[in-house]
DNA sequence: TGCCAGGCCCTCTTTAGGGCCTT
């Protein structure tokens, strides 16, 4: 069973050669960062070599080049690795359905399943960043005003950015709603709500 | 040959269409 407290977590992003793993897109970069407590206690971050190069859009989007994939290790090596590192903890991306088919088709690839269960940014905020512009990782970082000091479109720097956004949700809920101890779960489900209903879901909980 | 992601979410909706996000 996975850890059920949103304070123990891995947040993840991946870079990779496209949107799509059923057309046949693969994994080129993997950054994650475990989270307990409220602190980053640990990070993960390996180029990864997809076997084909990568189009001139992702190069440039991502700054990951082919020079720098020819001597990367497989993604089966590093995928391998990356199951380590996450074990049977709960998982948090944003837009995490994106990250979570990658994941999927990368471990099905090397016949690994996990336990975890995955929260999303994305959907989180926004349902409680109603007012910002958008809900790109890059703008709501501007947004909420948290420390940048990196690039984004880059595995752990994105990884690094999604976990900050994640605590401040966390703390921005737990200060306007007196709420502590905050539950994996219900993150999940007010992440489902419909945008109306979740002021009082939240003035209502416990 | 022609097609080409997909889940979420809103609305001029539900017998549908299009924008937002991720690379």
């Amino acid at each position: 069973m996975p850890n059920t407290n949103a304070n123990s977590i891995v947040v993840l992003d991946f870079e990779t050669t496209g949107l799509s793993p059923q057309q046949g897109d693969r994994a080129i970069e993997i950054g994650a960062v475990k989270i307990v407590d409220g602190i980053v206690v640990d990070s993960f971050q390996e180029l990864m070599n997809p076997g084909r190069p990568v189009s001139t859009f992702i190069a440039e989007y991502t700054g990951i080049t082919n020079a720098m994939l020819r001597t990367a290790a497989p993604c089966d090596e590093v995928m391998d690795s990356f199951a380590d590192f996450i074990g049977d903890e709960n998982l948090l991306a944003h837009n995490a359905s994106f990250d979570k088919k990658f994941l999927d088709a990368e471990f099905a690839r090397i016949n690994h399943n996990y336990v975890g269960e995955f929260a999303c940014t994305l959907l989180t905020s926004r349902r409680i960043y109603q007012d910002a512009p958008n809900h790109k990782l890059g703008t709501l970082v501007n947004y909420k005003n948290l420390a940048e000091d990196g690039t984004f479109h880059r595995a752990l720097f994105d990884a690094e950015m999604t976990a900050k956004l994640w605590l401040k949700i966390l703390e921005d809920i737990s200060e306007e709603y007196f709420l502590d101890n905050i539950d994996f779960k219900l993150i999940q489900k007010l992440s489902l709500l419909p945008k109306a209903k979740v002021a009082k879901f939240l003035q209502t909980y416990r």
